[in-house]
DNA sequence: CGGTACGTTGTGGTC
DNA sequence: GACCACAGCGTACCG
């Protein structure tokens, strides 16, 4: 099999890697998995950890000899010189299913959307965006009453500090209008730093779960 | 070669997946490239990106009957329906070397840290800190002069507005202090949209590359 | 193509 | 273990 013409392959290798584009890397010579697929992804892998060691999207193969081979994609550049292959496989062609997904950010939001005055009390509101667009973003729940605006920042996971102030940059997206913010974050729980932060802006929590 | 036994393996199998733990996810029956390194991490993969379609660190096999595998950590498990190995591998003992990388943002931290003057004008330090510790978290670069403090959040790509919040976010934690608060975004370029919010928080940009 | 946000983010570091 | 922030984040999506 020649790694240079087959259309998918993962090959065992002693071989070292420099990396040259966003950043700049050199993985010291050793003993790597290296996995090249048919949508010309590579990656290199080591010992440990599910991310790989080096990657690439995108990789043209545009020159081998001596052992180095040279991927590139746009401005970056993989080099890989390889001292011996020890095993090789061919992939053929793999599946491109994606996994089917549950329990993510969109699920709370239907949940809230669908369920607004259980979360939401004496809010009357007039109507319900989801992904409302601001000049500062998109607003995952934007809840229109008279006089009265509610924005709401739904996460998957627990909220963190980070998220009360992607909040608050939103209600500063809204602020100039004639009504009241009031702004929630919402998820299955909320950090004690978080919590804190969004005590002392004077904005609130809502427990949503799965 | 038995998959169940062997320290490290690689192999393309028809199977399907599903992803019990953080979130839930199905993935369907097809053919998959699985990775099981001797660190008990385990991923699946498809035909295309450098992500897994399903993945778990620190995967224990706990059961293995009937071609169903079951790997466990903590709250999670992921379960592969194995109908059949098409082709397999020993990985053997694969390097842990990791990248070294440069580039990275601690550099362009060094750099200013080292030159001052050079990004600040007249700003009459006495004392720099670098991650400096507030309750909102760490401040890449912390500069202290008489009644001024100068806050720098680096960045080794793009600024975007989140990177502006997130100066914000250090200004708040310090402001109640008897000082004149001034704040920077470091960075190779600013994205449009953020340097509108900067400029309308009256906060600052400094270019700064590798 | 840039810009933004989600993600089972992964991974490292600090407290 | 909780929490925080970086990362060549990858990837999707919308302009």
């Amino acid at each position: 099999m020649d790694i240079t013409t087959t259309n998918g392959w993962s090959i065992i290798a002693d071989c070292s890697v420099v990396y040259d584009g966003r950043a700049y890397s050199i993985l010291d010579r050793g003993r790597y998995l290296i996995i090249y697929k048919s949508d010309n992804s590579i990656s290199i892998h080591g010992s440990d950890f599910i991310s790989p060691r080096n990657y690439l999207s995108n990789a043209k193969l545009i020159s081998s000899s001596n052992g180095v081979f040279v991927f590139v994609c746009k401005k970056e550049k993989i080099i890989i010189t390889i001292y011996k292959i020890e095993s090789i496989m061919s992939l053929g062609q793999l599946s491109d299913f994606k996994p089917k997904m549950q329990r993510t950010e969109q699920e709370l939001v239907d949940k809230i959307f669908n369920n607004w005055n259980l979360y939401i009390k004496d809010s009357k509101v007039i109507e319900i965006h989801k992904e409302y667009q601001t000049e500062l973003g998109p607003i995952d729940l934007f809840g229109v009453a008279d006089k009265t605006s509610y924005i709401i920042e739904v996460k998957r996971r627990s909220i963190t500090v980070n998220d009360v102030r992607q909040l608050m940059k939103y209600i500063e997206a809204i602020q100039n209008r004639d009504c009241v913010v009031i702004g929630y974050v919402a998820g299955p729980k909320i950090s004690k730093n978080a919590d804190k932060y969004l005590k002392t802006h004077q904005l609130n929590f809502i427990e949503v779960d799965f």
